[in-house]
DNA sequence: TATAAACCTTGTAGCCACTACAGGGTCAAG
DNA sequence: CTTGACCCTGTAGTGGCTACAAGGTTTATA
């Protein structure tokens, strides 16, 4: 399987793919006689794995952390959950902070008279 | 007022403020005798303004053209109305993204039994 | 007056997670 | 045997800063 064929299967960019593969995050997959990346399922699977977590926002540190883990099936799971619980608090933060953006938006716009720009209300606002 | 002056003052980095000259959003100020950048009040009053945007989630490119409106005094607001609504859109989306994945990692943390990394149900989850 | 500390200057490189080329090589269909 | 769709590498760009390095200026103190 080539870098498209990959792409394609995993819903990803070829680019991506060979960035992830730079960066350390994907393993590099052994070469075709025409010097093409010969990809297997273990590939896909990891790829599969790292894009689900990218789509839950975790970051690139944190899949490189997870996928480590993964594979010491021994170990108790507590640094997975505890990487889980710091990135939901991160979400959590976040939504609070677009929550509050919101509700500033919400007035503003509200105030809007669809007058002209010397008694915007909006840019009134933004003004000190 | 020297540029760490005007960056006590607006509660903003030095760095930032060469950076928005450098962008041409924070027009060049006068400079004194020995180099240093001199800074009026319309340029403390410009950089809040920035600066209240950007806290607002206001993008540089937004912020550029909110800042040419603010000059055309007879203009209608309309245009000042759209940014500022195609922002909110934007955050509405965002906020919705953030709570769909808060209710998903929600969800996935409350599986963790606690065990081995081998039966880690938020590695199970994240794998394909 | 000397000097040290605290500023200022410019330019450049780094951050994150990609994305978009350019300039080449490979491969399958017709 | 040519065409076009892929692949390769390497580099540069995105946004919005932030962090240096290596020098110049100003101010406070000895």
């Amino acid at each position: 399987m080539n870098v498209g064929e990959l792409a394609r299967t995993v819903d990803t960019k070829a680019e991506t793919i060979r960035y992830y593969e730079r960066i350390g995050l994907l393993p590099e997959p052994p070469r075709t006689s025409g010097n093409y990346r010969d990809y297997s399922a273990r590939h896909v699977s990891r790829l599969s794995f790292i894009r689900r977590a990218r789509d839950l926002g975790f970051s690139i540190e944190q899949i490189r952390v997870l996928l480590d883990l993964a594979d010491q099936k021994e170990q108790s799971c507590a640094a997975v959950d505890a990487i889980a619980r710091a990135h939901l608090a991160d979400v959590k933060r976040k939504l609070a902070d677009l929550t509050a953006l919101r509700r500033e938006l919400d007035s503003l716009i509200g105030q809007c008279r669809h007058g002209t720009v010397a008694e915007c209300r909006i840019l009134e606002a933004l003004a000190p």
